[in-house]
DNA sequence: CCTATAGATGGTAATTATTACCATATAATA
DNA sequence: TATTATATGGTAATAATTACCATCTATAGG
């Protein structure tokens, strides 16, 4: 728990306030679940949250977990910090170079833009990691699933 | 096949010579896999890049085919696009932030840098794009995994 | 060019992540 | 408090990936 217990209720009550405007109904799970992602900047996975919440609410279902997760990602309530969490996906192109994803269809597209090629960290943040290297992600729909909606 | 074919000889090509160097067999599936890799830019899947080798070599395998991209992987004959494809990683932060990612324990921790904040992405870009966001990846060994190897 | 063998492949089974289904339970509304 | 649309739990199905093992082959050495 590593975010400041106030944030975290606030977040919670945010949380409720919306659901009620969006019209879906506020159960304990939904709040544990929410809860458990308000309090941590760990990034977990459906798996990691079910594990958690399992302690002090033993039968919870973890299908709920993820059909929980996937409504409130629907609504804009979290977010996944993946997108690109199916399949694994391969380059054989290793110069650097940056990625274009489409949310809906799951397509990678390369753009080369001379301005990212030398971005600054910050030296806290490079005190903090080893850094291999890193690409800008850029999200977006494309062309073909523009004009399909 | 959107790769100048010039462009994929001189891939396949180096590819052989390195993996001379490298120590490793040069087999008829190990060429077929990076030539279907250089080939292409759609970043393809194990799945996708097995049914497109199907078509010309039939009786391939597609355990060869997870455990070859696997071994260019680990040799860097080839990258993988989306390191945290195992599983989807839920946040609750919907501020703008970045990610760090670990390439060994797969952990992803947030940084804010004000200087990425605005980042200008050429015309060209955004014209291929409706654009809805975008964050910057940066790939590294954390403190935990550095300590340990 | 042949041979031996370490390393690679193919096929199948096991594992892990995710989704589908359906009977039951419950939050929210009147 | 009763009604009902929605949500949950449990189990089964599917998809992606990995493990295993018997067989095959690229390649180094004669």
């Amino acid at each position: 728990m590593r975010v400041d217990n106030a944030i975290v209720e606030k977040r919670v009550n945010d949380f409720i306030k919306r659901s009620k405007e969006l019209g879906i109904k506020i159960t304990p799970q939904r709040v544990a679940i929410y809860r458990e992602l308000a309090n941590t900047d760990e990034h977990p996975s459906a798996e990691a949250i079910y594990k958690k919440i399992k302690n002090y609410y033993p039968n919870i279902s973890l299908t709920t977990i993820y059909r929980t997760l996937e409504t409130f990602e629907k609504l804009g309530l979290v977010s996944v910090v993946n997108i690109l969490y199916n399949a694994a996906r391969y380059d054989a192109n290793l110069e650097p170079h940056h990625h274009m994803v489409c949310v809906e269809c799951k397509k990678v597209e390369d753009f080369y833009d001379e301005s990212l090629s030398k971005l600054d960290f910050s030296q806290k943040t490079l005190s903090r990691y080893k850094v291999l290297g890193y690409t800008v992600q850029l999200n977006g729909i494309c062309k073909d699933c523009q004009s399909k909606s």
